[in-house]
DNA sequence: TTGTGGCCCGACG
DNA sequence: CGTCGGGCCACAA
C-alpha cells in the first residue's frame, strides 16, 4: 500500500466518524491504525504536524482562505507564505488546442504517456509536440480506463508508452518545486472549448495554499451567474492538478466535489496548504 | 437541516 | 433550433 492510500483511508475514517457522530450511533471502530503510525504517516507523505493536517481539512479553514481571496478585488491571494518552497507552484504556460487539432483529433501529432508516481497516486502523464496535455489519477489497478480516455480525447494521434518520460514528467510536477525563475514555464496544452479554456488559465491564478469558491471564479471570468458552468468546465480539465481545480471549492467551505474523489481533494488541499501563513 | 428553482454552458437530438 | 443535466448558489422553512 503506498502511502496516499494510506492518507486516503485516513480521510475516509474521519468521514466515517463523523457521520457516526452525528447519527449518535456506536464510536467508530475498525481498522483504524495507531496513532503512532498515523503521525508518522502524515509527517512522512506531507511532513506537516498532525493538528495541522486536521486544521486545513475543516470548513472554518477553507471559508478563511475564501474570505482572504475575496477581501481583495475578487483576486484569489496567496496566503502569505512561510515557506519559499510552496508546493506546486509551477509555471504553466498554457495553449487550448486549435478546431482544427480538436476536429482532426490530433491527426499527425504523436503523443507520449506514461505512468508517474505522485502524492496522490499514480496516474497517466501525457505529452504531445505542443507540451502536456493529458494528466489523469487512475484508481484501478490496470489503468486501462485512463489509457482509453485519452485515446477518445485523441484518436487521430501516434500513441506511445513512455514511463521514462512521464515520470520525468511527474517529479517535475509534484517534486520539491521551489520556483527556479531561469527555469522556462512548463508547456501545456489541452483540449476544450473556449469557454474552458477561460476558466483554466484563471484558475492558473490561484495560487498554492490559496482556495476560490465556484461563484468567485465565475465572476473573474466575467460571468458572476455561471457558477454552475464553471463547475462543469473545472470538471472537464484535462490537466488535473497541473491546472488547479482542485483549489475551487463551494462557497460554504466545504470541498465540493471532484472528478478524481472528494478524499483526493481533500488530500491534494492539505498537502499544498504546509506553511500557509495563517491560522483560523 | 433538506428542498427547490434558477443561473449558464455544453452535449445531443 | 429545443431539451437536459451538472464538481453551484441563494433562499425558503
Amino acid at each position: 500500500m503506498t502511502d496516499y492510500e494510506r492518507i486516503a483511508r485516513v480521510l475516509r475514517h474521519l468521514d466515517g466518524s463523523r457521520r457516526a457522530r452525528s447519527e449518535a450511533g456506536a464510536p467508530p471502530q475498525g481498522d483504524r491504525p495507531a496513532a503512532l503510525d498515523i503521525q508518522k504517516l502524515i509527517s512522512g507523505w506531507a511532513a506537516i504536524a498532525p493538528e495541522d493536517f486536521l486544521q486545513y481539512l475543516t470548513i472554518e479553514y477553507s471559508k478563511e482562505c475564501l474570505r482572504r481571496g475575496a477581501s481583495s478585488l475578487g483576486a484569489a491571494q496567496v496566503p502569505a507564505p512561510s515557506d519559499p518552497i510552496r508546493r506546486g507552484s509551477l509555471l504553466l504556460d498554457l495553449q487550448a488546442a486549435s478546431t482544427a487539432e480538436l476536429r482532426s483529433g490530433g491527426e499527425g501529432q504523436t503523443i507520449r504517456a506514461g505512468w508517474a508516481a505522485s502524492p496522490f497516486g499514480r496516474c497517466l502523464v501525457a505529452e504531445s509536440d505542443r507540451g502536456v496535455c493529458w494528466l489523469a489519477f487512475a484508481d484501478s489497478e490496470t489503468g486501462r480506463a485512463e489509457w482509453g480516455a485519452l485515446r477518445r480525447a485523441w484518436p487521430g494521434v501516434r500513441l506511445l508508452r513512455d514511463d521514462s518520460r512521464a515520470g520525468e514528467l511527474g517529479r517535475r510536477i509534484f517534486g520539491p518545486s521551489r520556483r527556479i525563475p531561469s527555469r522556462p514555464p512548463l508547456q501545456a496544452w489541452a483540449r476544450g472549448t473556449e469557454f474552458q479554456a477561460r476558466v483554466w488559465r484563471r484558475l492558473l491564478d490561484v495560487p498554492p495554499g490559496a482556495r476560490i469558491s465556484y461563484g468567485h471564479l465565475a465572476a473573474a471570468v466575467g460571468q458572476p451567474e455561471a457558477a454552475r458552468a464553471v463547475g462543469g468546465a473545472v470538471g472537464r480539465n484535462p490537466l488535473a492538478y497541473l491546472v488547479p481545480c482542485h483549489r475551487v471549492v463551494c462557497e460554504d467551505g466545504r470541498a465540493g466535489g471532484y472528478r478524481w474523489g472528494t478524499v483526493r481533494k481533500r488530500a491534494m488541499l492539505v498537502w499544498e496548504s504546509r506553511g500557509a501563513g495563517f491560522r483560523s
